[in-house]
DNA sequence: ACCTATTGATAATC
DNA sequence: TGATTATCAATAGGT
């Protein structure tokens, strides 16, 4: 890319080829991470470089359940779509599929429950998986607020029906107070929600130029 | 990159998403190969779009030599025996009512998780229960937080053992900056600390090792 | 590590 | 979809 084309084979001199690598590397994974932002995208990378060494990445979850998925996803699968130059697996979301996900999520939370709440003694969590975990709650939250929110305005529309059906005066502080300590079951939909975990609030970046994970 | 700047989130436009998907996503692979190429890395990608079509790439061999691979590189991971244990949230002495309780939140959890991930019209949620959620979710998220300090601290530590050992000239930085995309990947570099540790006073005298952590 | 000249990727548009 | 192109982003080579 830059001060001369590259050739595509592989780089002989050795310091050449580990600076590249460790730039190439990192631009790869901004890369994915930008992709699951974007996109509502769930991606786990795996590199081993040359001497063996493990680098890896998972957007969504942890790469044990991305594994796990692509292991079921794969199994059945063909077909392509009429975009990309890569071959496709798997073709629809199917039941199967989603309920594994879930439960996947279940299981993490259900873990994280353990450790925050029991003794870290007998539960061990990798920072990956608190990271995971960490991601779910925001996006969690996200939604939980957003559902209140719709409730919120669901309840002053009515609200409103009813002032005008009236035409006349209410205690609309009262009414409002009444809806949240009772039930209001018809919940408004924000927007399409494919997958609350894609819905990734964009990952903070570390300040200066280096690409990270907000804490 | 072209005609705008792109903002680090979700594309809204579902149109768009979709474009930017297919695009970026052949951009994704073929990092990965130019990578793999010139570098001599084995790289192992999935992709799961929103609808949960799979695309994944496998540069050396096939996709389940590298999971194996991952599996085994990455199952080094070690634990240790927890050391005093901090209850930041609920202290129930009877083992009986904490499963209790533990169980009422893991319903709580589940109901939620429906909630957001299924249809809204089959699982319904008040106000309070949505509020409580959100309180579980708030602390949960600081215990994360906790907990991820607390593990880098640990880790900082074994540094700079490491480093007063060797009693010599090590590039810490350099160090910290190749574990980003490794297996620390998910943990801020040193410099970026400092303050949040004050809010770990339980944590100060743990070693990483000792307190069931697993890097 | 840090800096730029270049190349490469891609968002908007057709 | 498939091209085109104006711009932005990644990075090769050098310090």
């Amino acid at each position: 890319m830059a001060r001369g084309k590259v050739q595509l084979r592989r780089i002989e001199n050795p310091v050449h080829r580990q600076v590249t690598f460790c730039k190439r590397r990192a631009g790869l994974l901004k890369k994915a991470k930008e992709l699951s932002v974007l996109c509502d995208a769930h991606i786990g990378i795996i590199i081993f470089s040359a001497h063996g060494k493990l680098y890896d990445l998972a957007t969504t979850g942890t790469m044990e359940e991305l594994i796990e998925r692509y292991k079921t996803a794969s199994g059945e699968a063909q077909q392509g779509d009429g975009c990309g130059d890569q071959r496709m697996v798997y073709v629809t979301q199917d039941p199967k599929q989603e309920t594994m996900v879930l439960q996947q999520e279940i299981n993490l939370l259900q873990k994280g429950l353990r450790y925050i709440y029991g003794n870290r003694a007998n539960e061990h969590m990798t920072v990956e998986e608190l990271n995971a975990l960490e991601r779910y709650l925001e996006i969690w939250m996200y939604n939980i607020r957003s559902a209140k929110e719709g409730m919120l305005k669901a309840a002053n529309e009515i609200l409103q029906e009813k002032i005008v059906e009236q035409s006349g005066l209410l205690d609309v502080g009262m009414m409002v107070a009444d809806q949240q300590n009772g039930h209001f079951s018809t919940v408004p939909l924000i927007e399409e929600i494919t997958n609350p975990l894609t819905i990734l609030s964009g990952y903070s970046t570390c300040r200066g130029s280096e690409m990270g994970y907000s804490f």
